[in-house]
DNA sequence: CGCGACTATATGTCAGACATAATAACGTTC
DNA sequence: GAACGTTATTATGTCTGACATATAGTCGCG
């Protein structure tokens, strides 16, 4: 199992890690220099070499460049991969969350997922359907609880993706499981189990097995619809809680 | 001592830039192990610790992964972050290009980009409706020539998702502009001004202004149209081509 | 034939040195 | 005193050689 509170896991993932969260939270703003190389080694307790490693990979993802002399920035907010699974999971996770960003991926997703169920409808292969089948069997089965109705939520919502044969809509599966694992979290300390979701997500695939593409849309517009009103009840009292739990949020 | 037999630039990025291509190129396969660090220093004439950077900057794109003892190999092709501008960049630019992708790349911005511009007039604003009218006009002025069109093109597209004032849609930018960079390149090889195109912009451009969603999601499917059918008719000729060019395409 | 101990190997980490470029400080000239 | 060229400083960039660590592969034992 393996717990790792916080100790020994990876040098520079851990290191990049901190920075990533203490940019996307604000501590260090675009154009600010972020501390030294060699205050970074006094902090962290590590080699020049392994800061700088952390250094590139949050270069990879646009959030630092360096010059000389000058030291490493953050760079301006509109370089930043906001795509990318890790900045995306920063920006959900830093305590003060920004409800803003929740509604924008669930705008994005209105606009993304209808269309992909479409074109899923259209292109499903036999294997393709099946994994979506297999996905929506186990969100039956798990309907009573909402900790283990996650897993297969988002394999569904992925395996859609997969099944429009399209590698460009297959890629915003980390966006939608990024957005899912928020709304999960958000789902888990509101009473009522996810059971009600289920038929919503049956009519999805019902449509995209009989190869029903206008069907399929309308069907997914439903389903998002449905979890945009939750959503939309609970960031109110989520932000209220926020307050004493700061970000003790345990991964399961 | 090190003789740099190439132009000198860059350290690690030159050597992710490299690596990154071959593994999108397929040179190296998933699961395949990429040649040791010891071998690529000798490869690249440079030290263990830059090559090691190299690594990390691919590793935060989710290209590769590396265990002790094992080696570094290629991760699955599904970790890949295909959203990640230079990901895109590469496979679109390795020699043996794949049509599927433009397609999948027109696609995909068919699903998004109207829905951006419907979003972008409802929440435009003052300040965000002026850089699109700025960039409209740059492409206006360089309705003549193809090169010099691309890049106020880009910034029109860039502006209206930036007016949408949604993050995630805003992300899609990079997006955007790693497929249009391929578009212009198609489109410079092939005779005619990109003048045709212009009306079809301004109409987008002006239901914005008057904030008529349905109108704008209307105009700029109507242009994505355009540019798909462009596109289609050029694929052909561009794959015949490419045998005698490689990849020797300059980047203007 | 299965299993534990050992070894070889590639990555992971470290410390110290020098290279490089851009800024800041200085001093010279008009 | 202001403009300009020179030097010093500083943080990143690169290189080197060493040691740490985990594990795939090998060997030998039961």
């Amino acid at each position: 199992m393996m717990i790792r509170t916080s100790t020994a896991v990876g040098g520079a993932a851990r290191i990049a890690e901190k920075l990533g969260a203490a940019i996307l939270g604000g501590t260090y703003k675009p154009h600010d220099l972020v501390p030294g190389e060699i205050e970074l080694c006094r902090r962290f307790g590590a080699s020049r070499t392994v800061v700088r490693e952390a250094f590139k990979l949050l270069a990879a993802k646009g959030l630092i460049a360096s010059r000389k002399r000058a030291g490493t920035y953050v760079r301006a907010r509109e370089e930043w991969h906001m795509l990318d699974a890790d900045v995306l999971a920063w920006r959900l996770r830093d305590g003060e969350a920004e409800p803003k960003l929740v509604f924008d991926l669930m705008h994005a997703r209105a606009v993304i997922e209808p269309a992909a169920a479409a074109m899923a409808a259209r292109a499903r292969t036999p294997a393709t359907l099946a994994a979506i089948e297999r996905a929506f069997a186990d969100m039956e089965r798990a309907a009573h609880s909402a900790v283990l109705f996650a897993e297969p939520d988002v394999r569904f919502h992925k395996a859609i993706l997969t099944a429009t044969d399209n590698d460009v809509m297959t890629a915003f599966g980390a966006l939608i499981e990024a957005a899912l694992g928020i709304f999960v979290d958000v789902a888990t300390r509101h009473p009522g189990a996810p059971a009600p979701s289920v038929p919503l997500h049956g009519a999805v695939l019902e449509a995209i097995r009989r190869r029903d593409a206008e069907g399929a849309h309308r069907a997914m517009m439903a389903l998002l619809d449905r979890t945009a009103r939750n959503v939309e009840r609970n960031v109110a009292s989520g932000k209220r809680r926020k307050a004493r739990q700061t970000s003790a949020s345990a991964r399961v």
